[in-house]
DNA sequence: TTGTAGGCGTTATCAA
DNA sequence: TTGATAACGCCTACAA
């Protein structure tokens, strides 16, 4: 492996040149830059990188900090920030988490400890006052509305678009409308139950605490729904589902309940992925490739920065 | 950020000690010992990875290559690498290679120009021979059957795998067998193919072409079987689905093609995903998350080995 | 058993 | 516009 002093000896400069070339500064005359240029061609000459980082006290490794890894949502994520990732020669640590506080912090830990130059965090447990304070070690980027910090962030105006899906619902002649949702707790979370609030008292409807269905995720959960559904004495005539995987759920056990979708049942997924595609389920769309590639710029970034990303509703045959 | 140097002066000794100690190395007294960890603690020092890695020559990264990642099989896989390297502070650099096989060669380059010190080959388009002319360069570990080469792997024997579903599909009476598969070059798709053929002959059946249903891949693929389905004058009884995602699809497409899971069409998936726990699908499951693991491993690991890993049929509702 | 000193491959300061 | 040289933090002959 041919490193900066051979290459600048094929060349006949010095290893500053060199360096100036490789670098793209200023002060190098027109005919030793060809020089150095022709030279790292012949020597094929890589720089590399330990050195590299080593002088100048950084990793070129970003975090990535999120529950699972193994559902569309969150790897179409990582798709996204990997891509970006290599474009400009960064490496990703996964972390994990499993929303354990304890393993977010420990991503947080290894910011402090310079292990890695900047966090993304896709979703968390772990307050936000604590991350905040850890954003003096370097970069670190959200995906929420973290308007009450000072942190980048890229988020998606969840609350908009849960009116929108509301909205169309209730266009259909929906009035009994309930929804899933994974945990409470979160940002998005609280802005969407905060929009099925507001909704139903616009409309002037009744709020039933029975038609918010928790801890919903995967397909089995759907299916969790419609057997809880089955004890009401009413039951809800659409279901705003938190995720695709959900909706799928619903969809596929609605004829062990004697429902027809959307006839009977209607519903509607969130992030459009490829089982929303089969299923012609009607969902609202989250480009969550893109954001992760606009995730990744801010966690490289100088500045601070806030970006809107909006979702889009796609009809298709479940309402 | 404290460095060797600090502890050093803390402890009382010389840097050589402290690296020492840091690297469980011989010849160091118990008192100078105890002396220097105690110094790392009060310093909170840390190794700077950097700088050790431009001593050792080595990257501490290593190479995942793979098509996709929001597919639950490789992301389970990945899952399982993620979690040994984090063990053992490796990074990962992922390679989402979309079966384009000058991506699988970057990959590969990437190791020659040592900037990750492994890979791990997930699923390849480029040939055997090419990935072994780059041994030389840094471990590579396969997760195929790689008999024919000098490489380390851990596998599946699908062959026998296959097998074993077939003959208990042939158990439970059914004589027209068709499977549905992705890639038909893949080795494992080769083994699988040979032991449909195999079966076939054993048992006196007839080979039908038809009945091998290609670039089966997700949910929008086991409807698109169903379609084919209809255009046969004969059709199978039973589908050997290659991945849960496929049988997924099969079985919510059933109904609209008026076939009853498994009355009219017996169905086996692969992998035993969560869709297929949720949906009650008789499957082979392969444990990705531990196979991850064995990769890794075998990816840091001094010598070349070979891990054959054993799956179970889980009998469920689809049969 | 311990320590000194040189070097891994870069970048950046400073003098020329 | 160029180049010599001192770091960056660590490991490891080699000497003691």
């Amino acid at each position: 492996m041919a490193n900066i002093r051979d290459v600048a000896k094929a060349a006949g400069v010095s290893v500053t040149t060199v360096s100036r070339v490789l670098n793209n500064q200023p002060y190098v005359k027109e005919e030793k830059e060809a020089a150095v240029k022709k030279a790292i061609k012949e020597t094929g000459y890589i720089p590399n990188i330990n050195a590299v980082n080593l002088k100048k006290g950084k990793t070129n490794l970003i975090g990535v900090v999120l529950p699972f890894l193994d559902q569309p949502y969150f790897s179409n994520l990582v798709q996204g920030i990997s891509q970006a990732a290599s474009v400009h020669q960064y490496k990703l640590v996964l972390y994990q988490t499993g929303y354990h506080e304890h393993q977010e912090k420990e991503a947080l830990e290894m910011l402090k400890l310079k292990q890695i130059d900047s966090l993304i965090i896709c979703s968390r447990k772990i307050s936000l006052d604590i991350v905040e304070s850890y954003q003096q070690y370097g970069n670190i980027v959200l995906f929420e509305d973290g308007e009450q910090t000072s942190l980048s962030y890229t988020f998606i105006d969840h609350y908009a678009c849960f009116i929108k899906a509301l909205e169309y619902l209730y266009e259909h002649g929906h009035r009994e409308i309930g929804f899933s949702i994974n945990r409470l707790e979160g940002t998005n979370s609280r802005q969407r139950e905060q929009a099925y609030r507001d909704f139903l008292k616009l409309k002037g409807l009744p709020y039933n605490e029975k038609y918010i269905f928790k801890k919903c995720l995967n397909i089995e959960d759907g299916e969790r729904i419609l057997k809880e559904m089955g004890t009401f004495q009413k039951r809800p005539t659409a279901i705003l589902a938190t995720g695709d995987q959900v909706a799928a759920g619903i969809i596929t056990s609605s004829s062990k309940y004697q429902l027809k979708i959307p006839e009977d049942l209607a519903v509607i997924g969130f992030d459009d992925q490829p089982i929303a595609r089969a299923m012609s389920i009607t969902t609202v769309d989250i480009p969550l490739y893109s954001i992760g590639q606009l995730l990744f710029e801010q966690a490289v970034s100088e500045k601070v920065s806030h970006k809107e990303v909006s979702a889009e509703l796609i009809e298709r045959s479940t309402v």
